[in-house]
DNA sequence: CTGGGGACGGGGCCC
DNA sequence: AGGGCCCCGTCCCCA
């Protein structure tokens, strides 16, 4: 008894070595990221810093030049000028920098532009509106009270605005005319450091350090290896508390990204200012499984000295009736379910931890009765599947792009993007009148036929319409009279497969 | 319990 | 490359 009691305690020690030793080596790597992410930002402030000193000094040669042949500089700019006022430009929208509609209020009072002079922003009235952002670094105040940084951002809608502000968390935002507490929506463009302004980024630090996952594009790579598409999953524990998400500068034992803004909030309409095609969206639903953000509205997230301001109404949450963890899933393929769980036990690299790769091992069906349910009613789904799996890894049309999630290959990465919607619960189509999502914009078309009320399919055989191609073919096996769908355990026939299905339990 | 329809999810193909 | 369309599968509701 007493030697068995010594072993159980030797092991635990062993554990307890072990454990410390794991935990040694993730800090460690941790570690080395944070380090190399802190270089690169030390090289661009850096930049930054000599840019703006070469920019005061041509200020500073300008005016000297202005006081000495003030008529020679009103009929020909000194390239200093030139400079400046490219800046300007660029921040009015006319640079590359920006490119929507505003305007510049300059000033009043003001004969020339300061660098500390605070730029107020009109937005004009175009739908594509950006704002300013501006960045108060360390560095910054360093270099002279009022340097600032100014970024812009890309597209944005009106009612959407955001600030970042370094080293100064808790201030008031530059002027802008739009509220700074609006939700935010995922755009196209961004500031260099901002990173990204969509959930993509989200404790996304290097991700080839990582995992050494990269991301892929179209077309296709020469190379004939599969490709795991998709920004890896960053598995990044938290403090999950429920209050603001804090990080501290300790690299050990952060996941610190410079500047990450973290927007669930998904386009509305069918101006999706994110394309959802964009790798942004792979990133971005590899970000959500990142746990703790999804249903965190209106925080502000203490990130490595930049405050994060978290605005999310998307329905990004593990709700299982907005994604397909929940009832496309269920209702799913018990076939893609047993690849899925095959490949997540297969493929560590992929399964890793994310609460997605849980729920859905939780949820997919494991009794041997589920299964034999599903082949009755969905052999066809089998064979499918099987037919991708062929397609996927034999010769077909090659399908070398696989989901990183099931490991399903697709020929272009945009499918594969598209395809991951399934997975992540993107949906980037939004119903105008409903505010129902899709993840395909076919299916909201075909929804908004709902509200519409067209039925463009009818039936030559009696006065029925259908809104959907689908549902008239359904029916017209009323008028045919074919029943496709029998039981294995009684003579019974029926027209539609949910009414097989519906039926099977009565035998259960 | 069945028949029938409404609506959504998702993949493939074509233009 | 992206949108549109088609198709199949599924859930749900009602009679």
């Amino acid at each position: 008894m007493a030697n068995c009691m010594v072993f159980h305690t030797q092991i635990a020690s062993i554990m307890e070595v072990l454990a410390n030793a794991a935990v040694a080596e993730i800090c460690k790597l941790v570690d080395d990221d944070y380090a190399v992410f802190r270089l690169e930002i030390t090289q661009s402030q850096k930049e930054n810093r000599t840019l703006r000193r070469k920019l005061l000094e041509l200020k500073v040669a300008r005016e000297r030049a202005e006081r000495t042949m003030p008529e020679r500089f009103l009929s020909s700019r000194p390239s200093s000028v030139k400079i400046l006022d490219r800046y300007r430009g660029m921040a009015r929208g006319e640079g590359h920098l920006t490119g929507g509609h505003r305007s510049f209020v300059k000033p009043a009072g003001h004969n020339t532009w300061r660098d500390d002079q605070p730029i107020t922003v009109d937005e004009g009235s175009g739908t594509s509106t950006q704002h300013i952002i501006v960045i108060e670094s360390a560095d910054a105040e360093a270099a002279g009270p009022g340097v600032k940084q100014e970024r812009s951002e890309g597209k944005e809608d009106p009612q959407h605005s955001r600030d970042i502000q370094t080293g100064a968390a808790r201030e008031p935002p530059v002027a802008t005319d739009e509220p700074t507490t609006a939700p935010v929506h995922p755009r196209t463009q961004r500031s260099s450091t901002e990173v990204s302004g969509t959930l993509n980024a989200v404790l996304k630090s290097d991700t080839k350090t990582l995992t050494g996952l990269g991301r892929l594009g179209c077309p296709p790579a020469p190379c004939t290896e599969y490709l795991l598409y998709g920004s890896s999953r960053t598995v990044l524990s938290h403090q999950d508390s429920g209050d603001a998400l804090q990080t501290h500068n300790d690299p050990s034992c952060s996941y610190a990204t410079e500047t990450q803004m973290i927007s669930g909030d998904l386009p509305v309409g069918l101006d999706t200012q994110t394309n959802p095609m964009r790798g942004d969206w792979n990133q971005y639903s590899s970000s959500v499984y990142s746990e703790g953000f999804l249903d965190k509205k209106e925080e502000d997230l203490v990130v490595d000295e930049v405050t994060v301001k978290v605005e999310s109404d998307a329905p990004l949450t593990w709700n299982a009736d907005e994604t397909h963890l929940g009832k496309g899933h269920s209702q799913g393929n018990t076939s893609d379910f047993l690849d899925y769980r095959e490949s997540l036990e297969t493929n560590l690299n992929v399964a890793t931890q994310s609460p997605l790769h849980r729920v859905t091992m939780l949820m997919a069906p494991s009794n041997s009765q589920g299964s034999v349910l599903f082949e009755q009613v969905s052999n066809s789904n089998d064979q499918k599947a099987k037919e991708r799996e062929g397609a996927a890894t034999t010769g077909g049309k090659e399908k070398r792009f696989l989901c990183m999630f099931c490991n399903k290959g697709f020929s272009c990465s945009q499918k594969v993007e598209i395809h991951q919607r399934v997975h992540t619960g993107v949906k980037p189509f939004t119903c105008t009148q409903c505010h129902m999502r899709f993840a395909h914009a076919g299916n909201l078309k075909r929804h908004q036929r709902v509200h519409t009320g067209v039925k463009p399919f009818s039936c030559t055989q009696c006065h029925m319409c259908f809104a959907q191609a689908g549902d008239l073919k359904r029916h017209q096996r009323v008028h045919t009279g074919e029943k496709p769908y029998s039981c294995t355990q009684c003579p019974m026939r029926f027209a539609q497969a949910g009414d097989l299905k519906r039926h099977l339990k009565v035998h259960t």
